[in-house]
DNA sequence: TGCAGTCTCGGCT
DNA sequence: AGCCGAGACTGCA
């Protein structure tokens, strides 16, 4: 695995701090967005290493490898969660009460959107894929702007 | 549109 | 240790 430390990508929407530990990304945080950037994406300076290369490629639009993900701190039930969450395929979404039911809590829905609010590493555990079911977008650490953004993102990729 | 049901977590007592 | 309120929700009335 990359060396563990921080690495800093800076973008034109801001900079996006990756937490690395020896085992994988820790930690993940966005810029707070308040809205959708009227710029098209732009990377200023970014390391080599393999994550900044994956939120690159995310942002641009691709479906890069999921880096490796390292020992996330947390409950057993938010760990099902997350396990939950990256299962999901790039470029589609889940409503909160289906991720519920995936793993198994389906009446679990506000514990299992919590649980998504709680996710240190958002970009890497896509749960800006998850939305509410009546079509809301639900929230998203960082910014509603942000879940906007990827989901657009990825959905104009798709075929 | 409004309200009760459901489950976890974190802060307080 | 136990209680209480809040939360990125749902489903029914």
């Amino acid at each position: 695995m990359c060396k563990p430390g921080a690495v800093t990508l800076s973008t034109g929407w801001g900079d996006i701090r990756i937490d690395v530990a020896d085992d994988g990304v820790v930690g993940c945080t966005l810029p707070h967005l308040n809205e959708i950037p009227s710029t098209h994406f732009s990377v200023i300076s970014a390391g080599d290493d393999a994550f900044s290369i994956y939120v690159r490629e995310l942002l641009e639009g691709g479906n890069p490898t999921r880096p490796a993900i390292g020992q996330l701190q947390g409950t057993e039930f938010q760990k099902k969660v997350w396990a939950g969450l990256l299962a999901i395929p790039h470029g589609t979404t889940l409503s909160y009460a289906s991720l519920a039911k995936k793993i198994g809590r389906p009446t679990a829905i506000r514990a299992t959107a919590s649980a998504c609010g709680r996710n240190p590493v958002p970009l890497i555990i896509p749960c800006h894929r998850v939305v509410a079911s009546d079509g809301g977008l639900g929230g998203f650490s960082g910014g509603l702007a942000w879940k906007r953004l990827l989901l657009g993102i990825e959905q104009s990729r798709r075929p």
